[in-house]
DNA sequence: TATGAATGAGAATTCATTCAT
DNA sequence: TATGAATGAATTCTCATTCAT
């Protein structure tokens, strides 16, 4: 069907919305796979399917690129943690869910990981100079609190637990593990992403954390 | 003192040894800062006070490079594993022990962080061409093994521990912590990496690790 | 004349060509000066007038760009012998103005010697990648084969000639004298590129070709 | 055998001649194989087992040393003609022995042919430069003089053949068939090289030269 | 909005050559 | 005579970015 009017002031928003994901998520995936310093404008724009110039119309440059992308991710895994309803649950399931929903989520998402390293290595420059930096604080930490208290009050977990740290930690054995697991598989010869492997990992995880938070 | 006399082979010997030791300092400067993909081989020569050319002299091309500062990185963390003598402690202080022993590594070299995560944005690649990579399977796997023996046969520990994955969770409570301070502090608004802060992490770790093997 | 409007996209994809036939032109007067090996990306974009960069965007490396100067110097020759109407001459005629045109072609081409030699040089790889290879067959072999076969029916030839062995011949008689041209002159102490020289070199491929070729 | 006394100055000259021997061979080889342009003095030095250091104090530098192989190739190939007995032969075989020899020689030193190559390519500037280069006139042009004369005095020969004329073109007839041997096979797609195609050639080419100078 | 052509600065790597015995 | 270490100047190639429609 050939157009044969000219697009409406509308469409063609819609077009240019389109074509800024579509370069979201071309630099998105190359910046999880190589690197800020190793990700290529040139593959960006391929990966695109769009013209390398229009990158620089829509985002500046390849740092401000980068910004963008990471804001993206953390709005995205912001919004499914909003979904989480652990309130809901008693204080030791919620935490159960709350590890196991971390695991997944990095599971499913692995240029998460990637991207968070890629930040830091850049000591979290572009978040600095992301005005939306506050908005990224995760909705974790007020409900972790919340949960906390609900077990000391009931008498199933210990007091003087900080939820910062104890979010902390939760993210970093999830983290650690797959963040490093082709380094981790090469040194101990030993496959650490099989279902089996996997499967006594997320068990592990949750005997660490509720080991940790319960009286006894 | 000034030389009166031409320096004998062994001398020179020396000489090619300590300018390889030069290099490869300066290089894990520049890779830990600035990733495999930022690093600059210029930067490089410039740091170790060379020529540039020496360093391909010596070490082929970046890659083999950045591999052979992978490699130093683990024998120096492995040697200094080496020098723990966990066993002579009893388990529960033993893996107070081990937990200090690892923040207190990452906090003296924060290298070994961003070295290690380059090494898994490549996939281990460049562990995985070393002929060492076996090498650098940590000795603390069995000492861990034996400490949560002996920990269990006293009564004190829970069985059914994987010396593996607690020493991936003893890592990793660290290594997130200190691996993603920047982030953290953008986003929590918190300095995490204060005295007091560190205090509190450390004895935050301490208390998951032992609140998960002790048995009450 | 300034130009007033902006050039159409047909005259851009003419810009485009113009720059890469500059190119090819540049390349062709380096390689023929220097060699594959000696040959220098930055004189061949001096030469040209355009940025470096050009030539790796539309040749993509040196290789590839002179395995394009390769095809292209064959183009030219294959195209200037397909206008020679041999076979409206008699066919002692049509041998002498083969023999002078191949000549004639190469004293005017020098570059085509050369650029043979480093085609050679690297054993014909360039060739041999290329897929239009066999379209630089020489149409003139089968105009030979007639030739010879025409002089044969009337008498005049000798059978039993082989146009190709005949071909090669013709081509090694002018391509030696020439392409060793400095070396000859430089060991005989005779300037072997003088007009008089000249003309008694072609004098003499005529007589060898036709004594050859003649029935006596 | 451990040497137990100093070597005496006679030994030691013996070794720094094997020494100049050794590189100018594996120099050659790689000349030939490379060109000028892309030769490397470290690949020399691998391939005579030698320091590239020794290749300096010997030759002073990469174009002498082109130079040297250079005077060297033809030295050797000038001694092999040397011991061609023509006037031992009556002109017309003396003349096909030439040819069979200059085919034979190039065959089995192709790196003759590419060596000329290289030293046209820069208009036999190394010769110029050499003091020896009118010692690299072929003692075969006097010889050639000499077979032509008793060929016209026996009435075999036509005359008026310049023997200079006649030499270039008997080398040419290989040269450039053997030079060019892979652009040719690569364009004709039919194997140059095979036992049945060399005999062919060297039929061909004697039957030219024949052919021109018989006198009917 | 979208694009192909073009570029300057820079980055990895190479190379002939010299140093210091 | 012989050698391993070291270097400065290229050289090929890359990259983010801009031009001109």
């Amino acid at each position: 069907m050939t157009r044969d009017t000219a697009p409406a002031t509308e469409e063609r928003q819609r077009d240019a919305d389109r074509s800024q994901g579509t370069i979201l998520a071309a630099a998105r995936d190359e910046f999880a796979e190589h690197g800020l310093g190793g990700a290529r404008m040139d593959r960006i724009a391929e990966r695109a399917g769009l013209n390398k110039r229009l990158i620089y119309y829509y985002f500046e440059d390849k740092e401000k690129l980068f910004q963008a992308v990471l804001e993206q991710a953390y709005r995205d895994i912001r919004e499914e943690e909003h979904k989480l309803r652990l309130l809901d649950l008693k204080p030791a399931d919620a935490l159960r869910r709350l590890v196991e929903f971390t695991w997944n989520y990095y599971l499913a998402h692995p240029e998460f990981l990637t991207l968070l390293n890629s930040a830091n290595l850049h000591r979290a420059r572009h978040l600095q100079e992301s005005k939306r930096a506050r908005e990224m604080n995760s909705p974790l930490i007020e409900m972790l609190a919340e949960i906390l208290e609900r077990g000391r009050k009931d008498g199933s977990f210990r007091g003087g637990v900080d939820p910062l740290q104890l979010y902390v930690s939760i993210a970093g054995l999830s983290y650690f593990y797959l963040s490093n697991s082709h380094t981790l598989s090469a040194i101990f010869g030993r496959d650490l992403l099989s279902a089996k492997a996997k499967n006594e990992r997320l068990t592990h995880m949750c005997d660490v954390i509720l080991g940790y938070v319960l009286r006894n």
